[in-house]
DNA sequence: ACACGTGTTATGCG
DNA sequence: TCGCATAACACGTG
């Protein structure tokens, strides 16, 4: 799930419930997750301190911390979600509402908690990864970045997307160019848009590249309102045997920038866009 | 049993 | 060195 709307929930959640909250303990044990430190690192540079504001840029967060603490890094890749509870162990509301309860559920597999602070008045915030290709880091490196889709600019946009001779799917899921687009939001997007997914964006006009962004931007908005990816208008129909919700033709499967692509046969053709 | 996948990154090639 | 494509990563799910 986590494209830039999910991890913006995440966000939330953290600086709704997470901060200013002492860290009584870590469990950084799993070194997979937690790279590269070795495990109690991540513990004691954390313990002692509180999380004092939540950061988000593209699909990355951090936390910086109290007394010239480190910064937090994490990142939930494919499958991690975060979960903030309160001292009586309830989980704190605004997150992980899109689907699936094990997360939060009582019974939940504990091999799926893959990094937990523990704060002294005994809440938890634990980082919950299925797939453990999610990643908790001090002083994570985000210069590669590029602006966060939500909030890049008109002209940024043109001048970043635009450049080179991938296919603009390919661009739009490069993190160095926009930081926050995700496989589903790049297909909304481009849906929205009605842009071939495997048009080189050296073919596209300037008037193509703003109606992208206006697109990317109206897809990534809805889908923090609506409470994920999932919520976009073409995802359901990103299935064999789908059609256009639009105008009715068949939708369209391909590979693009290495990632399964749905497309409207009819309008996102060739010939159009 | 087997293919697939919402993300990132190392590697290879022109 | 740059831009781009692909494989690999871990592992649950259909």
């Amino acid at each position: 799930m986590p494209e830039l709307p999910e991890v913006e929930s995440a966000r939330a959640v953290i600086e709704a419930g997470a901060l200013d909250r002492e860290v009584a303990d870590v469990d950084d044990t799993d070194t997979w997750v937690c790279r590269p430190h070795a495990t109690g690192e991540i513990r004691s540079a954390l313990v002692g301190r509180r999380l004092t504001v939540a950061l988000r840029r593209g699909k990355s967060m951090w936390c910086e911390t109290s007394s010239d603490g480190p910064v937090l890094g994490i990142h939930l890749g494919m499958s991690g979600r975060i979960v903030v509870t309160d001292p009586s162990g309830d989980p704190v509301e605004g997150g992980d509402r899109v689907r699936g309860l094990t997360a939060t559920s009582p019974d939940r597999d504990l091999a799926w908690d893959r990094f937990t602070i523990r704060f002294a008045d005994g809440g938890e915030l634990r980082l919950f990864d299925k797939r453990r290709l999610g990643r908790v880091r001090l002083d994570p490196d985000l210069d590669r970045l590029g602006p966060d889709a939500a909030e890049v600019g008109v002209a940024e946009f043109r001048s970043r997307v635009g450049r080179g001779t991938a296919p603009v799917k390919a661009r739009l899921l490069d993190q160095s160019v926009i930081a926050g687009v995700g496989n589903l939001l790049a297909d909304e997007t481009l849906w929205q848009a009605a842009v071939d997914p495997r048009r080189r964006v050296d073919t596209l006009d300037h008037d193509t590249l703003t109606a992208l962004h206006r697109s990317l931007r109206k897809a990534t908005r809805a889908a923090i309102r609506n409470g994920g990816v999932h919520t976009g208008e073409v995802m359901e129909h990103r299935v064999a045997g789908g059609h256009c919700p639009r105008c009715g033709a068949p939708m369209q499967r391909a590979t693009v920038g290495g990632r399964t692509t749905w497309f409207c046969s009819v309008e996102q053709g060739p010939a159009s866009g």
